[in-house]
DNA sequence: ACATTGACCTGAGAGC
DNA sequence: TGCTCTCAGGTCAATG
């Protein structure tokens, strides 16, 4: 599930619903997720305190607890959050649950544990620790920015988009998508790419993104003439008379159409 | 410096 | 039904 698109809408979900709540308890910290604090250290920096703001910053979220630090979440492949009263409401494999005063609750759900939750004084400092890129959706994101990101690559186009260092943010599906909208294969090499290519990829990453959370937020599916809600072997493409097909990149399973992503592009 | 591979976890679905 | 195999929207350490 958690890539930008879908991490901007638990930051949302967060914000309207865990913030400026005094936490009562703090239960369920699975310690094989948690990085750099104790279980025992966290529940210190939660309990009888609120969340003030959450923030985003690629698959990244932040949530602020008054006058101490952060909470960071991170949502490997399997994460999400929910807000509920009933104890019978709890989804399975809550991670961190936190309850708070008025008798809800906060679960941080992770299937497959390969999340991970730390806690840290400034999440500026965390991005630049981590060395993480731009947030792909970010104002200061612009063009030049990204074109700049192409030059000196060895790698695959859809190797450099998943790259969070690069660029935070984009993971398998939504590269997927967005090499799809602009017509160029995933095995394309970055450096390779015409300035009109680089220029089509950079409307593309941020309409795609920008979409996909207006979609979530409406409730509505993916739009019909986008390649996700087909992503599988053998099918039609939605845009042209093509085929998808899968191909391993960079490490993934990818997927794009025969027809209108040809490996020799425009 | 950069790119690729396998390992880390758990569960779902396909095929026999 | 139950077994085995493959795959899953991520990242890190080890390797090339």
């Amino acid at each position: 599930m958690p890539e930008l698109p879908d991490v901007e809408i638990f930051r949302r979900y967060f914000q309207a619903t865990a913030l400026h709540q005094e936490i009562e308890a703090v239960k369920d910290i699975s310690t094989a997720l948690l990085e750099g604090i104790s279980r025992e250290n966290l529940e210190k920096h939660l309990v009888g305190r609120s969340f003030r703001s959450v923030h985003r910053h690629g698959k990244y979220l932040f949530a602020k607890v008054e006058a101490e630090g952060w909470l960071v979440l991170h949502f490997g492949m399997s994460g999400f959050l929910q807000y509920y009263k009933n104890k019978e409401q709890a989804e399975e494999h809550i991670r961190l649950l936190m309850a708070f005063c008025n008798g809800f609750h906060l679960g941080y759900v992770s299937t497959r544990k390969l999340g991970r939750i730390t806690w840290i004084a400034d999440p500026k400092r965390f991005i630049a620790e981590q060395e993480l890129g731009p947030d792909a959706l970010a104002e200061q994101f612009d063009e030049h920015a990204f074109r700049s990101r192409l030059e000196h690559r060895r790698g695959s186009i859809k190797g450099l988009l998943m790259n969070q260092q690069a660029l935070a943010g984009i993971g398998n599906i939504y590269s997927d998508e967005i090499l799809y909208q602009a017509g160029i294969h995933p095995r394309r090499k970055a450096a390779e790419l015409q300035v009109a290519e680089q220029q089509q990829l950079y409307h593309c990453l941020r309409t795609v993104l920008q979409t996909a959370i207006d979609c979530h937020v409406g409730e509505k599916g993916w739009p019909d003439d986008w390649l996700l809600p087909v992503r599988e072997s053998g099918q039609a493409c939605p845009r042209c008379s093509g085929k998808i097909q899968r191909l391993k990149v960079a490490g993934r399973n990818g997927y794009f159409c025969e027809n209108h992503q040809s490996y020799e592009s425009s």
